[in-house]
DNA sequence: GCAAGGTC
């Protein structure tokens, strides 16, 4: 008997699926001579310190580097403390005892280093001894999952993938358990005061931006604005130069050739430029940017998006949620247009389904090389019943972007007007030729709405207009804004773009801080330490949230670097460079933050 | 009491 086990049990049904094998058992599923079961993402994890004999919080403990790592079944919390899961426990039991019978074992889950563990972790827990092959599929389809099975790899083909899984996993063990007792323990243990690779960065990134935010001085500035009439219709235009004087600004104003002036023609134009624009529709949402759409529409932290997600996903109604990606491979591409035709009789975007059957769609969101371990979210097409009003906006999310990305472009014309009348003046504005994409949802473009003119009226080069008014317009800098979660979100998806050394932002390129199943649940930790707490929509540290940062802001531990490191690291241990080597020096670090964080503690009050 | 990673 053979044994196919993947990471989730949508993947498994999946595979099962294509296998033609439907007889359903408890936490398995069998047929054609085969058995297909599943975990639910990591099972395992590294045992907690005192299973190395670490009792307590203590600092002779301090830094606890255990000779060799445990695995222990993934904890839950009830009312009675922390226990084992016990649906991870029942499921192990499962896999243990289909292993048991197994002649081979097939490995299906997730083609990527976590997917990797999550196989290995159980194998090693469960003792396992059976051979093992691996199946390394980017899509579900099945055709692609044919031809994973035709290709299946030997198993130890991936042996340095899982060297470099466990290094990242002992790594955030090693540095996180020993920066948060030793940083807890120095501050009087008044309570937890977590550190680690991700969530320290990502804290750094709220408090500077606070600070920043905070101690910004906004320059004063001035501009001339002048009114100009074209047969009744005026639009404004803004001077070329900003001041910095009202006197400055006065000289300008004063030689404005306006009406009252004596000038009844006084505005002259001196040149008309109208460009057409395409703007090209956009990707397919992946999670982290629907996490920003929903927060940004609806205001829902990044942690409410993904359960409202994972809901429609267990309903069956999107795809899998906790995607990286915004493509779609050429395989799920040809179902696009059937899945289109599901939401012709939809109440807001029917009209926009209709229009899209028979035309040619965009193919920005097709391209096989940018799906990683899932491809972007769709609909899967399937009737949607009884939804909550939260669970239907996600929805309609979801489906008004399917449309939206295979739309055509939506062509734009924008129009600059440069004025003479004693100085220059420029007015400009956009008008939307051809909505395209933009008729899905049909609203204004958010970042355009500061324009001035929406639409300019048609003048012609070496007119000359009336000017009714002007004025001096007083304004500000401004700040950058402070972080909510939509910022936040993107920010960390980007963390490494910033980053100067070139290799190590090639290492972060498609990383970031995080990853998309993580990122929420790391806001989420933020605020349960109270490091940070949200004021109307935005993220904003508090006093201890603040005290913590100015310990650390200068560590290795707050950079978002750091990740960039490891990365290139873990990467050279998955082609076969030495595990020793890396984790020699993440000891040596977490001794060197260990005993710098117990020596300066936390002098600032921290209640 | 603690990391970051995955998922129901």
């Amino acid at each position: 008997m053979k044994v196919i086990i993947a990471e989730k049990p949508s993947v498994a049904r999946e595979i099962a699926k294509v296998f033609g094998a439907t007889t359903k058992k408890d936490g398995y599923m069998e047929g054609k001579g085969y058995t297909f079961t599943w975990a639910f993402g990591h099972l395992l994890q590294l045992a907690p310190p005192q299973e190395y004999g670490f009792y307590g919080w203590s600092v002779q403990n301090l830094p606890m580097l255990p000779q060799k790592f445990k695995l222990s079944i993934r904890k839950v919390k009830t009312k009675d403390g922390v226990v084992d899961d016990p649906s991870v426990k029942k499921q192990l039991d499962i896999i243990k005892g289909l292993f048991d019978e197994a002649t081979e074992i097939i490995v299906a889950t997730d083609a990527g280093r976590e997917g990797e563990l999550i196989f290995r972790y159980i194998y090693y827990y469960l003792k396992c001894k059976k051979p093992f092959k691996r199946l390394w599929i980017s899509s579900q389809t099945d055709a692609a999952i044919k031809d994973g099975f035709r290709n299946l790899k030997p198993g130890s083909d991936y042996d340095t993938l899982f060297y470099s899984a466990h290094c990242r996993s002992q790594s955030d063990w090693l540095v996180g358990m020993n920066a948060t007792q030793a940083l807890s323990l120095a501050s009087g243990n008044r309570g937890v005061l977590s550190l680690g690779r991700v969530q320290t960065p990502t804290l750094a990134m709220i408090c500077a931006r606070y600070l920043e935010n905070k101690n910004f001085v906004p320059q004063i500035y001035f501009q001339v604005a002048i009114q100009v009439d074209k047969d009744g219709q005026v639009f404004r235009a803004i001077s070329t130069e900003n001041f910095k004087t009202r006197e400055d600004a006065q000289i300008i104003l004063d030689k404005v050739e306006d009406v009252a002036a004596g000038f009844p023609n006084g505005g002259h134009i001196l040149s008309v430029e109208a460009k057409p624009r395409k703007e090209p529709p956009p990707l397919l949402h992946d999670l982290s940017s629907l996490q920003q759409e929903a927060n940004k529409r609806k205001g829902f932290t990044a942690d409410q998006t993904l359960g409202l997600l994972q809901n429609l996903y267990e309903g069956k109604l999107v795809t899998y949620p906790r995607t990286g990606s915004r493509y779609i491979g050429d395989d799920v591409f040809a179902g696009v247009p059937e899945l289109i035709t599901k939401f012709e009789n939809h109440p807001d975007f029917g009209k926009q389904a209709t229009a899209l059957s028979g035309v040619k769609l965009s193919k920005r969101s097709v391209n096989a090389k940018k799906v990683t371990d899932h491809h972007a979210i769709l609909p899967t097409g399937e009737k949607p019943n009884h939804l909550t009003p939260d669970q239907q906006a996600v929805y309609d999310m979801v489906a008004g972007r399917m449309l939206e990305a295979f739309h055509q472009d939506c062509i734009k014309e924008i129009t600059k007007i440069t004025v003479q009348s004693g100085s220059k003046f420029t007015a400009s504005g956009t008008v939307i030729n051809t909505p395209g994409w933009r008729a899905v949802f049909n609203e204004p473009d958010e970042e355009k709405k500061d324009e001035e003119n929406a639409s300019l009226p048609k003048v012609q080069q070496g007119e000359n207009l009336p000017v009714p008014q002007k004025a001096i317009l007083e304004k500000q800098t401004k700040p950058k804004p402070l972080y909510n979660e939509a910022s936040l979100l993107k920010a960390l998806e980007t963390a490494g773009k910033e980053i100067d050394d070139e290799e190590l932002r090639y290492a972060m390129k498609d990383s970031g801080l995080g990853t998309p199943a993580t990122r929420a649940a790391i806001i989420e930790t933020l605020i349960k330490r109270t490091y940070i707490t949200r004021e109307k929509k935005n993220l904003v540290p508090t006093t201890t949230g603040l005290a913590v940062y100015e310990v650390v802001k200068h560590r290795q531990i707050a950079q978002a670097e750091l990740t960039g490191t490891w990365e290139k690291r873990l990467e050279e241990i998955r082609g076969g460079a030495s595990i020793e080597a890396f984790l020699g020096e993440i000891k040596s670090y977490t001794r060197e933050i260990t005993v710098e964080l117990l020596k300066t503690g936390i002098a600032t009050a921290v209640k």
